[in-house]
DNA sequence: TCTGGGGTCCTAGGACCC
DNA sequence: TCTGGGGTCCTAGGACCC
């Protein structure tokens, strides 16, 4: 990544020197619950969706450490919580004081609410940084190279944590290296409310003990693949002929087998525009009968072309997705010639990449748009765009019905036909 | 683990073009 | 005419992340 040229032998190190600060905030969405409603503070917590009577889906979004204490994890089906760690009654009930052990608090997700406390995160993780990478709600790397040194890395993390303490009232853990990967496995070396630096040139000997399945980008099944072909550490992964590997896994592999060896020249950069926008929602149980299906295509068609336009976005391609037992991921997708913002187009479309589907049992659905396009503009000339679209509707309409709200940016009608 | 919701990136085959 | 090579776009599926 170093770019200009070096003189002959004079070796590249400290300008191409990062470093890199992952913060990842513990268990943030049950730290948010604690915020506003203190009684939760060291009690098992566990935030989530369809615990609520009469409710059946749903799965943990997070647990606090109490509650995986019982056994409960992030992702686990709702009811498989419940078993492990029965939800607490009320205040004033009769349950006897000993049940309380046993039980623990269940809140239902509330994103706008954990939005407003990471916007506090970010401001102070802005105010710490030249550069700042947010990758979720609760998560971000930190470009800290002109703000720290090595020697004092300690110290800064410590504030960065201290200060998100004192002034959010959430715990966060940290961690400094000189690349992106290595920093992510240094903040979940010592959780929660963990510290860990690594210095340059101790990335190799950091990682090599470490499961593969903690290293980022391997999941369960990379994982169990990776163990038999004989690798069940990064330092196995990283002492090992990459060749098998890029055969393997393709890019990925030598993605794997550079990252496992501590090589990465990524450089911290803010993120881009979003990609896609999707809903999806699930059924209680599978549902063969069609008009509910649809029912629900349209509700989250109009949901996610909602968003769209919230955002400033005009969209491209529309797909829909069905969920058939046991648990099989369809997909279909259309795209259009150009893009348009156009929610009736959305719910057509979605309906009509739907009937194929139409009298299967379906357990969950999805709406989906991508290939998005923000407009380069200020919101007035957005607002403007969205008068033109009207305009545009007087226009004949082709026998399939899907087309002619969709404009190109440059304002011209855009073609029509594309069944 | 027996299944929520919102995302990203990669792969592979086919269409189509030059 | 039985047949090259390269590039891009589209679609479907899969793995993974939080």
């Amino acid at each position: 990544m170093s770019d200009g040229p070096r003189l002959p032998g004079v070796e590249v190190t400290d300008d191409d020197e990062r470093i890199v600060c992952h913060v990842d905030a513990d268990c943030f969405y049950a730290a948010c619950e604690r915020l506003r409603e203190p009684k939760l503070r060291g009690e098992p917590v566990v935030v989530g969706m369809g615990y609520e009577p009469g409710e059946t889906v749903g799965a943990v979004a997070t647990a606090s450490y109490e509650a995986r204490e019982f056994g409960v994890e992030s992702a686990q089906a709702i009811s498989s919580a419940l078993e492990r760690l029965p939800r607490r009654a009320p205040d004033g009930s009769s349950e006897p004081p000993r049940d309380r052990e046993q039980t623990g608090f269940y809140r239902p997700v509330d994103l706008d609410y954990y939005e407003s406390v990471a916007e506090d995160v970010r401001t102070i993780l802005h105010d710490c940084a030249d550069v700042v990478r947010e990758v979720s709600i609760d998560e971000a790397y930190l470009d800290v190279t002109d703000r720290t040194a090595w020697e004092v890395a300690d110290g800064f993390a410590r504030h960065i944590k201290d200060r998100i303490r004192r002034e959010v009232g959430v715990v966060v853990s940290v961690g400094v290296a000189p690349t992106m990967s290595a920093a992510k496995i240094a903040s979940d070396f010592e959780k929660p409310d963990g510290l860990t630096v690594v210095r340059p040139g101790e990335v190799r000997e950091f990682l090599a003990p470490l499961e593969v399945d903690l290293l980022h980008g391997v999941g369960p099944v990379t994982a169990r693949e990776l163990r038999e072909m004989g690798l069940g550490t990064a330092g196995d992964v990283a002492a090992t002929d990459p060749e098998p590997l890029v055969n393997r896994f393709g890019e990925r592999g030598r993605e794997l087998y550079d990252r496992a060896r501590g090589d990465d020249d990524r450089r911290v950069e803010p993120k881009g525009e979003p990609k896609s926008f999707s809903r999806e929602s699930a059924f209680a149980e599978p549902i063969t009968a069609s008009a509910p299906k649809y029912e629900q295509i349209e509700a989250l068609a109009t949901a996610v072309a909602n968003r769209a336009q919230r955002e400033g976005a005009l969209y491209r391609t529309i797909g829909v997705k069905a969920v058939t037992p046991p648990y099989d991921v369809n997909t279909r997708e259309r795209s259009l010639p150009g893009p348009v913002d156009d929610p009736d187009l959305v719910e057509r479309i979605a309906r009509d990449l739907f009937t194929e589907f139409e009298s299967d049992p379906v357990r969950k659905l999805g709406v989906r748009v991508a290939n998005l396009e923000f407009a380069a503009t200020d919101q007035a000339s957005l607002d403007s765009w969205g008068h033109r679209e009207v305009d545009h509707r007087t226009d004949d309409t082709p026998s399939d019905g899907e087309t002619n709200h969709s404009h190109h940016t440059d304002g011209q009608s855009s073609l029509t036909d594309f069944s």
